[in-house]
RNA sequence: GCGGGCGUGGUGGAAUGGUAGACACAAGGGACUUAAAAUCCCUAGGAAAGAAAUUUCCGUCCCGGUUCGAGUCCGGGCGCCCGCACCA
C-alpha cells in the first residue's frame, strides 16, 4: 500500500496541546476523589521551589511521574497525582533585598508562572489539591503539629553553637561560609551560642536505622547514606577518675566515650573538647587556656575550616588516672578537634592506633605504645612512627589483655569496668552512640513558618492557644537593614501572654523550611481539611506514597526529616503509619554541553552556532562570529549558562517531544545529556507516529474479529502484544529508556507491514493493523499524551485515550511455535537450528548433530557432551 | 581516611550466567527534488581473505579464577564518578 505523504499534513503540536489540555481540564479527568472504591495508588514528585522558572530536571522529573500516574490509571487504579510548591526560604528574602519586592508577591507570582510552565507540559495532575507551604491554610497546621510535638516531647529548645555574621546580623547555614567568611557580607563567621528549637530526631536514631531493611523499594545507595548520615556505633562509657591535687574546683572525674576500649593500656593522653565543662572550669583559673578555647571558637565549621584546621591542644595541667592503674597519670588536654556534641565531648588518645591520636602525640611529644599487633610480626620489633596500625592482631603491652584479639580484649575490658563500682555507679557501661543529631529547626529570618510560642518573664516559654493559630506573617516588613525583619517590625512581637496576660514577646524566629516539605505528601490527602493538617482515615488509605521520585540531592536530609516528622504525626495521632514514602526513585541529572569564549565567558547555547561533525565541531557566536570553545559537559546551571529553557522546546517541537526525549536512551537514574539531535530526533519521531497512524487510520477494518489469521496478520499481532507485554512490564519497573526502544521496534514493525501490503489488505491483516494501531497509540500515551489523543481521535475513536484501560495481552501471541537455538560447539556459535517449540532434548540433540557446522567443527571426532538448555541455546562440548 | 557505584562501537546505551552491540543519535552511500528541507532505502565493532554470496580470527578497562558457556559471578590491579568525613 502506497500513501503520498505530501497530502498528510504535519503534526501541530502547539495547537493541539493546547486543545487536549483544555479538553482534559474541561472533563476534570484528572481530580481523584478519595471515596473511589478502585484500589489506590499515590504518585508523587518532589514539589519544586518557585524560583520564578521551571527547568529541564523538573521536565525529567514530572515527566516520569506522569507515565506512572497515566499507567497505572490506565491499569484501573485510583491514583493521586497531586502538585504543589516549597514556597518559603531565602531566595525571596535576597529578590526582596536586591529589587524591593515583597517576598510574598515575588512567590506568588512565581508560582503563577511555573504553574502555566508545567500546565504546558500535559501533567496529569489533580490541581485542586494544589498547595503552597507559604500559605497560612497551609502552614497554620504546621504550627498545630508542632505545638501537639512540644506537648509530646518531640520538641526541646537548647543552646547550640551557630555560624554568626556580625555584619548581616543573623546565622548563617555551613554552606553559606565560604572560606570563614559569610557569602553574603564577606564578614569573618564567629561561632555563637544560641538558644534554639529543635525537633527530637535522636530520639528515632535507632528506629530510623532498623526501619531502612524494610524499604525494599528504595534504592540501596539512599538506603546507605541514611544509613551512614545515622552512624550507630557501640562502644564503651568509662568514667576516668581526675589527680584531686590538679583538678580545678569539684571535679573529680572525666567521663569518655570510646569504641576501642581493647587499647586503653596504649593511653597516652586525655582530650576534652574546647566546650566542656571541665575545659570552661579549668579556664577560669588559667587566662592562657580563655585565650586557646577563644581561638578555638572562632575557627569555622565549615568543610574547608576543618579541612585545613591543624590539630592543637593545650595542656591544662589537669592528670586522669587510668582505670586499671591508680598509679598511671594521663595529662588531660584541650584539644580542637574534640567535638562537644558526639559522645562526651571527651576522649582517652591512643596514638599507637589512631591517626588523629598519633599526629596529636608527635606534635606534642607524648610518645605512643603500640598494643595490638599484627599477624606474623614480631611484637618486640612493631614500631609505630607516622601510620597507626588500625587491623585486626594480638594484644600486647596490655598486662591481662595480651595475647586476646581485639574482640576478645574490648569484651574483657568492658566486663571489668562493668564490675567495678565508684560511688555507686559502675566505671564504665556499655553504650551505642549515634551521629545523628537532633534537627535545628530555628531561622533567624522572615519568610518562613512562625514557630508558635511567646516568651513571658513570668510565665516562660508560653505556647500560642490552638485557637488563636494561625501566627501569620505581618506583611508590612522591611529588607533595607540586616537582621530579621521580625525582630524589628514594632508590633507584630509585642504581645500578652496567654496565661497572665502580662506584657510577653512572640518568638521571632520561623521554622527551617525542610519542615514544611516533611509532611505536604500527607497534606495532599486531604488538603480541604480545614480544622487538620491530616484526615486520619484518609491520609492512612493514602499513605505510603507508593512511588515517590526525585531528585538524589535529597537522599540524606529531605528523605530522612519526612520519616521523622511521619513518626511524629504518628505519634500524635496525624497518621498511622511510620514511613512516608514504600517507593523511591532518585533520577539523574539533565547535563549539557558547556561553552565559552577565548576570554572565558560562559556563553548560552541559544546563541551559538555549530558547524561540522564529531571531532571536526566548532562553534561560533551566532552575533559576532567569535570562536567558541565546546568545553564539558555539566550539569544545566544558571552560572554556566548551560541551561535550555523548557519553554523555548515546548514553544519548538511541543511538550510531547520534550517528554519523548527526556525518556529516550538515558536509564532514568542515570544523566542524559541534552542534545539538539537528540531533541531533533523525538520531533522526528512524533511526526512519525503521526503519519504511521494516519496511514492505519486508512485501512478500512471489518467490523467483526476474523476467526483466522493468516501468517502476515499473525506478525502484525504478534509484533504488537510482544510491543504491549514489554512496555509494560518496563513502565512498571520504571525501565522508561527500554519502553522507548519498545515502542521504536513496534513502531518500525507496524510501519513495515503497511509497507508490504499491496492495495486493499485482506480482513485479517486490515483488522490486525487496526489492532496495531489501537495499541501502539495506547503505549505510547502516558509518555506523549498530547499525540496519543490526536491519534486516538483519528482512529475514529470518540473516547479519550487519556481514559482508556491498558490493553490486554493474549499471551498465546507472545509464544512461537517453532524456536531458534544458537548452537555452540566449545562456547563459540557455530550455527543455529530451528526445532518445535515442544522438542525434546533428545530431538535437538540430533538435529544439532545433523548440522554441517557442527560435523565440520567436531572434524569426526565425537561429541563428550550435548547441553541443551531449554528455550536458551545448545552447547556441544567435544 | 571511610562507604558506595561504574568501566561495552564515533556517541547515549541494550543484553534473568546462554547468539555482545537491541533501540536511538551522529556518519557514509543512494532515491525523490531545479535545489533545499522533509521523507524513504541501504551500509556500519575491528582486522584479514574473496569479484561476490560469504568465511576466518580478534573483541565488553587489564591480569587470573569458577563454569559446558562470563560483559554478567569470584580474586587482584588500573581508571573514573558519587556520598560522608576531626564522630573517638
Amino acid at each position: 500500500m502506497t500513501v503520498d505523504s505530501s497530502k498528510n499534513e504535519r503534526y501541530n503540536a502547539r495547537e493541539a496541546e493546547t486543545r487536549w489540555q483544555k479538553l482534559w481540564d474541561e472533563r476534570g479527568i484528572y481530580a481523584t476523589k478519595n471515596d473511589d472504591p478502585r484500589p489506590k495508588y499515590y504518585v508523587l514528585e518532589m514539589f519544586p521551589y518557585p524560583s520564578g522558572r521551571i527547568h529541564m530536571g523538573h521536565v525529567r522529573n514530572y515527566t516520569m511521574g506522569d507515565v506512572v500516574a497515566r499507567f497505572k490509571r490506565a491499569m484501573g487504579m485510583s491514583v493521586l497525582h497531586p502538585m504543589g510548591w516549597d514556597a518559603f526560604g531565602m531566595p525571596a528574602e535576597n529578590a526582596a533585598i536586591d529589587r524591593k519586592v515583597h517576598p510574598k508577591e515575588w512567590t506568588y507570582a512565581n508560582i503563577a508562572a511555573m504553574k502555566k510552565q508545567l500546565q504546558s507540559m500535559g501533567l496529569s495532575l489533580d490541581w485542586a489539591r494544589e498547595v503552597a507551604t507559604c500559605d497560612p491554610s497551609y502552614y497554620k497546621h504546621q504550627q498545630k503539629m508542632f505545638l501537639d510535638f512540644l506537648k509530646a516531647g518531640l520538641v526541646e529548645r537548647k543552646q547550640s553553637k551557630v555560624n554568626w555574621d556580625p555584619v548581616d546580623h543573623t546565622v548563617l547555614a555551613n554552606e553559606q561560609v565560604i572560606d570563614g567568611k559569610g557569602w553574603r557580607s564577606g564578614a569573618t563567621v564567629e561561632q555563637r551560642e544560641l538558644t534554639q528549637w529543635f525537633f527530637k530526631i535522636s530520639d528515632y536514631s535507632e528506629d530510623l536505622l532498623n526501619a531502612l531493611d524494610t524499604l525494599d523499594r528504595w534504592p540501596e545507595k539512599v538506603r546507605l547514606m541514611q544509613k551512614n548520615w545515622i552512624g550507630r556505633s557501640e562502644g564503651l562509657l568509662v568514667r576516668f577518675m581526675l589527680d584531686a591535687a590538679t583538678a580545678p574546683n569539684k571535679e573529680s572525674e572525666l567521663e569518655i566515650f570510646t569504641t576501642r576500649p581493647d587499647t586503653l593500656f596504649g593511653a597516652k593522653f586525655m582530650a576534652i573538647s574546647p566546650d566542656h565543662p571541665l575545659a570552661t572550669a579549668a579556664a577560669a583559673k588559667n587566662p592562657k587556656l580563655a585565650e586557646f578555647i577563644e581561638h578555638c571558637h572562632q575557627m569555622g565549621t565549615s568543610q574547608a575550616a576543618i579541612d585545613t584546621a591543624e590539630k592543637l591542644g593545650f595542656d591544662t595541667g589537669i592528670k586522669a588516672v587510668h582505670p586499671f592503674d591508680p598509679g598511671w597519670k594521663l595529662p588531660v588536654y584541650v584539644a580542637n578537634f574534640i567535638l562537644m556534641d558526639y559522645g562526651t565531648g571527651a576522649i582517652f588518645g591512643c596514638p599507637a592506633h589512631d591517626q588523629r591520636d598519633l599526629d596529636f602525640a608527635n606534635k606534642y611529644g607524648l610518645g605512643n605504645t603500640p598494643v595490638v599487633c599484627p599477624p606474623n610480626q614480631d611484637p618486640a620489633s612493631f614500631v609505630i612512627t607516622d601510620v597507626p596500625y588500625l587491623e585486626d592482631g594480638r594484644m600486647i603491652n596490655s598486662r591481662f589483655l595480651d595475647g586476646m584479639t581485639i574482640a576478645e580484649a574490648k569484651e574483657e575490658v568492658a566486663k571489668r569496668l562493668e564490675r567495678e563500682t565508684r560511688g555507686n555507679r559502675p566505671v564504665a557501661q556499655r553504650q551505642v552512640n549515634y551521629r545523628l543529631r537532633d534537627w535545628g529547626i530555628s531561622r533567624q529570618r522572615y519568610w518562613g513558618c512562625p514557630i508558635p510560642v511567646i516568651h513571658c518573664e513570668k510565665c516562660g516559654v508560653v505556647p500560642v492557644p490552638a485557637s488563636d493559630l494561625p501566627v501569620t506573617l505581618p506583611d508590612d516588613v522591611t529588607f533595607d537593614k540586616p537582621g530579621n525583619p521580625l525582630d524589628r517590625h514594632p508590633t507584630w512581637k509585642n504581645v500578652k501572654c496567654p496565661q497572665c496576660a502580662g506584657p510577653a514577646r512572640r518568638e521571632t524566629d520561623t521554622m527551617d523550611t525542610f519542615v514544611d516539605s516533611s509532611w505536604y505528601f500527607a497534606r495532599f490527602t486531604d488538603p480541604w481539611n480545614e480544622k487538620s493538617p491530616t484526615t486520619p482515615k484518609v491520609v492512612n488509605e493514602w499513605l505510603p506514597v507508593d512511588q515517590y521520585i526525585g531528585g538524589i540531592e535529597h537522599a540524606i536530609l529531605h528523605l530522612l526529616y519526612s520519616r521523622f516528622f511521619t513518626r511524629a504525626m504518628h505519634k500524635t495521632g496525624h497518621t498511622g503509619m511510620d514511613e512516608p514514602f514504600a517507593g523511591l526513585f532518585t533520577q539523574g541529572m539533565v547535563v549539557h554541553e558547556t561553552y565559552r569564549t577565548k576570554s572565558g565567558d560562559w556563553v548560552e547555547p541559544a546563541n551559538i552556532k555549530i558547524e561540522g561533525m564529531g571531532d571536526a565541531r566548532s562553534a561560533t557566536l551566532m552575533t559576532t562570529g567569535e570562536p567558541i570553545e565546546i568545553g564539558s559537559i555539566e550539569k544545566m546551571s544558571k552560572s554556566k549558562k548551560n541551561t535550555v529553557d523548557p519553554d523555548d522546546i515546548i514553544a519548538a517541537y511541543g511538550a510531547d517531544t520534550a517528554r519523548w526525549f527526556m525518556l529516550s536512551d538515558s536509564p532514568p537514574e542515570r544523566d542524559v545529556i541534552w542534545t539538539e539531535e537528540g531533541v531533533q530526533g523525538a520531533w522526528r519521531f512524533v511526526q512519525r507516529l503521526w503519519r504511521l497512524i494516519g496511514e492505519v487510520a486508512g485501512v478500512k477494518a471489518p467490523t467483526a474479529r476474523p476467526a483466522e489469521f493468516g501468517p502476515a496478520a499473525l506478525v502484525v499481532r504478534k509484533a504488537a502484544h510482544r510491543a504491549l507485554n514489554n512496555v509494560s512490564d518496563d513502565i512498571a519497573r520504571l525501565r522508561f529508556n527500554r519502553c522507548v526502544a519498545h515502542i521504536y521496534e513496534f513502531a518500525n514493525a507496524l510501519s513495515d507491514a503497511i509497507g508490504e501490503v499491496e492495495t486493499a489488505p485482506t480482513p485479517d491483516m486490515a483488522w490486525a493493523l487496526r489492532e496495531a494501531g489501537d495499541i501502539l497509540v495506547r503505549l505510547f500515551h502516558p509518555m506523549m499524551p498530547h499525540l496519543a489523543e490526536e491519534c486516538w481521535a483519528t482512529l475514529g475513536h470518540g473516547t479519550l485515550v487519556a481514559t482508556e484501560a491498558w490493553p490486554p495481552v493474549e499471551p498465546e501471541l507472545l509464544v512461537e511455535s517453532t524456536i531458534t537455538l544458537p548452537v555452540q560447539v566449545n562456547g563459540k556459535k557455530r550455527a543455529e537450528v530451528t526445532v518445535p517449540r515442544q522438542a525434546g532434548e533428545a530431538d535437538i540433540k540430533a538435529a544439532v548433530l545433523a548440522l554441517d557446522e557442527v560435523k565440520k567443527a567436531l572434524d569426526g571426532k565425537s561429541p563428550k557432551k550435548v547441553i541443551v538448555v531449554p528455550q536458551r541455546i545448545v552447547n556441544v562440548v567435544a
